[in-house]
DNA sequence: TTGTAAGCGTTATCAT
DNA sequence: ATGATAACGCTTACAA
């Protein structure tokens, strides 16, 4: 492999002028740029990243954490981010951190020690505190799909609550009255966030908030299909159901299904998130869609001008989900 | 941050005693170990990992390149590939090739320049010459998914003609005879294989297969869709109708919904792959496991072995789909 | 067992 | 505009 050195002696020129016109950092005379080129096309000279790396103290790569690598969920927004950070020259280093403090916290130090100039943060279990504090660290990082004030210019994330609501609202405009939730894990903020939704949109409606129409589940199918069962279990009358994700919702289905329970016949149904499968589902589903992709953009750039002074970026923190109107929900009187 | 430097200093030994310690690699007294591990303690160090590959060459960091990073399927291979490699202290670099030539190739290149120790490759596009040039280069890599004579000792791939084949027998067995196909892009060797494993069950029950019951899809649900509403349109009967994969057969399942096409008395339906939903779909579909989070892992464990001189582990290149029979397939008499 | 010192391939600070 | 040369933080012969 042919060094800058060999590039060098080959045009003629001294080490430093090489290094100039590949950052293309300072003036050189076309003349000696135009060897330098040569030499380096003639020699298939390819730069060493590593000595680059340990030479100017920046690695060009950005650590991502998520919680899980499988999903379709985390999968869209990796595709996201790696588009444009890919096309940014930079690479992307990816860790899992599986939703629990202690390797949440484990993937952050491996990515650090990784010599990352930037973190994208998909973390759930770390607390606030710790996310503060790390931020006064030297690694500068972007936390996606939550929001902490102190942080705010470096969050990118979804109005959870608003979706909740949306999805809550929708059900009361058809003329629900009685509406149970099966909800995500109730440690999660996002979790919390779109049930604080759902209830504000029933008390806006005067109507009562009912434990027993209320299951926390897991944002998986085994999540639907343990809360419908609980639902159905409980003997309580409900006329729609919302999940707290399209996951949670095609459990649930499952078990409506296996019940007899026509959908949206006799139970309404919204999801959220609207992964593919959704528009699949049978029937197919109502819900809220996460634009997760673009969100992983935006967190992307949002490191391209925090870290590498990428500027006259649109940068948008807070996203909006959005009503995916299809076959789940009926009309009652 | 403290370097090595500061350790030696602190504990009073020289650079190479402090680097020893940390690599294990010879002998050092229990004590002179003991006061270096102190020192480091007292400053917190950390090794610089970008310091350490340029001196030794290695950089611990393995590149996977997929054809997309969205999707069921690369997630859960990603998941393997990553929780296997964490285990052993490597981090992977993820890129995206879209499966197309151009940027497969790029991929590749961009991931050599990063100095990845190795490579984990889901290509499709890119030609067995090409793979079997670049085996010749410095970087060693694994395959996964695929399957080249040349380069079997680094192949992780899964029988696809076999499962194409108990796909079609399962059919057959159950009296299936008029067996329709919608297939995967007729340029990707895994759609080919699953087909060719297809027409073999056919040939081997003397039957018959026709071109006007098959249709190239392309492994998503719009592929499904187009497929089958291909094969009403077609006039022809079938009873049953193997696809590619379980999108497609989800794409396929809302067509027949949407003709009152009863699944699976009127019509029989397999997929491929057993991606999460297929539990989930209604019917619940019958379909062929695709191992692939245990085969990400096997890629992560031949690299390991070829790679960082990891023995003892056990190497499997070929896997088998397994049937995984749920309610989309009738008997008929 | 431990220390010395020469790299590894760049970048960046001075001079010139 | 160009060239020397000292870092960057570590590994690894080679000596002792």
């Amino acid at each position: 492999m042919a060094t800058i050195y060999d590039v060098s002696v080959l045009a003629g020129v001294s080490l430093a002028t090489v290094s100039r016109v590949m950052n293309k950092n300072a003036k050189v005379s076309e003349k000696t740029c135009k060897k330098v080129l040569d030499a380096m096309a003639e020699l298939g000279y390819r730069p060493n990243a590593v000595a680059q790396s340990l030479a100017s103290n920046r690695s060009n790569s950005v650590g991502i954490l998520v919680s899980e690598l499988k999903g379709q969920f985390y999968g869209a927004m990796l595709s996201g981010i790696e588009a444009e950070l890919r096309e940014a020259g930079k690479h992307v280093i990816i860790t899992a951190g599986h939703a629990n403090e202690a390797d949440e916290i484990d993937g952050i130090e491996f990515l650090i020690d990784r010599s990352c100039d930037a973190l994208i943060l998909h973390v759930e279990a770390v607390s606030d505190e710790y996310l503060v504090e790390l931020s006064k660290g030297a690694v500068p990082f972007v936390l996606i799909n939550r929001n902490i004030k102190e942080l705010a210019d470096n969050c990118v994330s979804l109005d959870n609550e608003k979706g909740g609501y949306v999805a809550t609202k929708t059900l009361i405009d058809k003329g629900h009255k009685d509406i149970a939730y099966i909800a995500g894990p109730m440690w999660k903020s996002d979790a919390l966030g779109r049930l604080a939704g759902h209830k504000r949109a029933l008390a806006e409606h005067n109507l009562n908030f009912s434990d027993e129409l209320f299951f926390e589940g897991n944002y998986r199918q085994s999540g639907g299909v343990a809360g419908m069962n609980h639902l159905i279990e409980s003997g309580k009358s409900f006329s729609a159901v919302v999940c707290a994700n399209d996951e949670t919702a095609s459990g649930a289905m499952t078990v409506c299904r296996e019940n007899n329970l026509k959908i949206p016949e006799e139970v309404s149904i919204v999801g959220f998130d609207n992964i593919i499968f959704a528009g699949h589902l049978y029937p197919k589903l109502t819900t809220l869609d996460y634009p997760i992709i673009e969100m992983g953009h935006m967190a992307a750039k949002l490191t391209l001008q925090n870290s590498y002074q990428a500027n006259n970026l649109k940068i948008k923190h807070l996203f909006d989900p959005e009503l995916i109107v299809r076959d789940s929900v009926s009309k009652i009187n």
